[in-house]
DNA sequence: CACTGCCTTCCTACTAGTAGGTAGACAAAC
DNA sequence: GTTTGTCTACCTACTAGTAGGAAGGCAGTG
């Protein structure tokens, strides 16, 4: 969090919360600028058209998620951690509201109307999303730590659901605890597993 | 599914089926006026502004999801007959795009940035929605149909959020059958159930 | 019966404001 | 001396919403 960010960084980073907020059709080129105190055409000069800047923004966000699962797997011991982590990093952007929904998971909801550039870079980021899931789950049988009644696949998308569901129900609910509250059952049934 | 169809239901129809593709800002009199070949300004007639438009839209829903809910808790047998029922609506909506997200779903995800008699009915939404899961989660378990092993409130939570998430997942990968593999082993859990 | 007045529905025509986007000038940096 | 970043000023299309009127249905009254 320095204060050296460039421009356009500065233009995602205030995108990227608004779109959080109300989505792509929900924020404006004029919001940014008045958000960062600059003027409308300036940022047309970082990002020529909109769907070229949620474009970029959305692969900027999968490159860091990409990055953050991938440390997670060098610096956490176990699979069971790892997934640990995951689901309580999104639990503190939830609790605090510094970011309460994930940008690819409020582009998905708006899937139908979004521009193609848009809407395969979101499609790409729940497959890496589902992969990552499904390899630490794999990991994690390989380790005896979890016991699947289906194929990691499945369990990694049925994990994946139940994590976005939660984030809608607690910001529907107007209820942050209630994203743990979902969670947190679904992770522990996978350690204790089986019967 | 008749022709005879009031205009101010017409409109309600076309806002709905276009909040369900876009959001609250993905629409616009406009695109109603479009639709229905009535000019903008009769549909002001009808609802003189867009959050009225769409409160009464969000009441109409749930007041249809109440009662489809109620004369299933009439109609089938089981609670656990019930549950099926209702997934099975929402994965024939979905498998043949006839209403492939919920209405209220799509504007939780808006939330933030909803007018407030707009907000207020999506949260009241959920929480009818989660009252009927608790109900019949809770009856099956008096018939020992269900065993749980947490609280039918909690369940009946983290029930919706995988419905939910269910939803989401198959929009964002394009693929409606993913609904029902992410839905339908969380159901057969809860019917076999315990260790 | 005809007339009157009201109500509903829809219309044309308009408003102020906002959307995304462009043209061209200027200053500083490489 | 070209490139980079910002600006002012502008454009067209669209936004929600308004004003006022035309057409028809439907009382109630003479």
């Amino acid at each position: 969090m320095k204060s050296t960010a460039s421009t356009s960084d500065k233009i995602l980073d205030i995108a990227q919360s608004l779109i959080v907020a109300g989505g792509y059709n929900g924020f404006s080129y004029a919001d940014i600028s008045d958000a960062i105190g600059i003027r409308k055409a300036s940022i047309h000069h970082h990002f020529p058209a909109k769907a070229e800047l949620v474009a970029v923004l959305v692969d900027r966000y999968t490159r860091q998620a990409a990055a953050g699962l991938q440390s997670l797997r060098e610096q956490a011991a176990s699979p069971a951690d790892q997934l640990q982590f995951y689901i309580d990093y999104w639990r503190s952007c939830i609790e605090n509201a510094s970011q309460p929904f994930c940008v690819c998971a409020m582009l998905a909801s708006e899937m139908q109307m979004l521009p193609d550039e848009v809407a395969s870079r979101v499609r790409a980021h729940f497959q890496g999303l589902a992969a990552w899931l499904t390899s630490v789950l794999q990991a994690g049988v390989e380790q005896g730590l979890f016991r699947l009644d289906k194929r990691p696949e499945e369990q990694a998308q049925m994990l994946m659901a139940s994590v976005h569901g939660a984030m809608l129900s607690a910001r529907a609910l107007g209820d942050p605890g209630l994203f743990i509250a979902v969670v947190g059952p679904e992770i522990v049934r996978l350690r204790a597993a089986g019967c």
